[in-house]
DNA sequence: TTTGCTCTATACAGACCTGTAAATATACCC
DNA sequence: GGGTATATTTACAGGTCTGTATAGAGCAAA
């Protein structure tokens, strides 16, 4: 994999995240990742391409990096579910967190056909499909229905941080996100 | 009121919310709305500020909208809460429903500096405050992380209807909120 | 009919957008 | 050195964007 192709992505991926996908040109891209746009468009045979790709290497980043934190600091399957609040937190106080792509993305591409929208929207499927695993490992009745429930926080909370940094919003949602599992767990 | 005025309002918050807020030019709007760019900059100064207008009409609408059915439909404070989440998802499921216009504008503008950034996580604010304000006339003890919560719940529920119809994702958020609310008043 | 107002029609300026063409430069392998 | 793949440079085509200028149409009141 080409150095270039990849700062490329990496360049695009900061900019459509703290400018706007569709405030974002291609020339801004590139003068940034130092190169031009004859390599851009030899590697992403298009804008929406480049799109594309930028989403789902951020959201393989996030998967990775969520499940391998999981994995290692966790024992129990039962415990997956209460320790992930934790890590979720760790990744939205980062310094360099933007909010999630794929809610961004699907906002400025409205248009259910669009294929970044489908993206998102497949995106936002297979989050709360890894959730529904967690909860059915913990032994939950209805996974499908708690996971929904847990992503609306998630996805709650880092819309709400990205729109105000610090307003903690992700402190009460693992709160709120305690009581849900542990009223789940019950039934 | 002209009702010129009117129509662009109207206009311009449907094409908004269907096709996005940076992806539809002011041609656009006046075209659908059957008049020309003049007229348009004859009563908004600029986009930016036809977006903020926009904006604000739509809160202030979904705010007088949500007060009212909840003045009206229920009669001891605590009641407001619990039925609270009747209402959002009768204006959820509403056919034209297009998501919550704040949250898909500060992910237009992610710039924190940006105006319409600005009022979006405002009214954000106001909303949670409003929550807050139902939260206390309830006797909740933590109103204040109450309303956050449920805030997360509504937005995240309305940002996952809009990316998908039909998901059902205001059905477990009203199921959740009951488990918060009933957790919060025992506190 | 004249005055005054709102709205329309049309053209344009200047900037930015995506995407491409063609020639040149750089580096590496044989 | 020669050949090859990769990257750069510069220019451009064709389109869209916001915002403005200018001239005229429609209409109501005096």
């Amino acid at each position: 994999m080409s150095v270039l192709r990849e700062k490329i992505l990496h360049v695009a991926s900061d900019l459509f995240q703290t400018r706007g996908i569709n405030s974002t040109g291609v020339n801004t891209i590139v003068a940034v990742a130092g190169t031009t746009k004859m390599t851009l468009y030899k590697y992403f045979h298009s804008k929406e391409n480049l799109i594309l790709e930028v989403l789902q290497k951020n959201h393989q980043d996030f998967e990775n990096w969520l499940s391998d934190k999981l994995t290692k600091n966790t024992k129990k399957p039962a415990e997956k579910l209460q320790k992930l609040f934790d890590f979720i937190e760790e990744w939205v106080v980062a310094p360099d967190f933007r909010g999630m792509a794929f809610i961004k993305a699907s906002a400025e591409f409205p248009d259910e056909e669009n294929a970044v929208h489908r993206l998102s929207a497949e995106q936002s499927r297979q989050f709360r499909q890894y959730l529904a695993g967690l909860a059915v490992e913990a032994g939950v009745r209805d996974a499908d229905g708690l996971a929904l429930q847990l992503s609306l926080l998630i996805e709650g909370a880092m819309q709400a941080e990205q729109m105000k940094r610090g307003c903690g919003a992700i402190k009460y949602a693992k709160k709120a996100a305690t009581i849900l599992i542990n009223s789940a767990l019950k039934n």
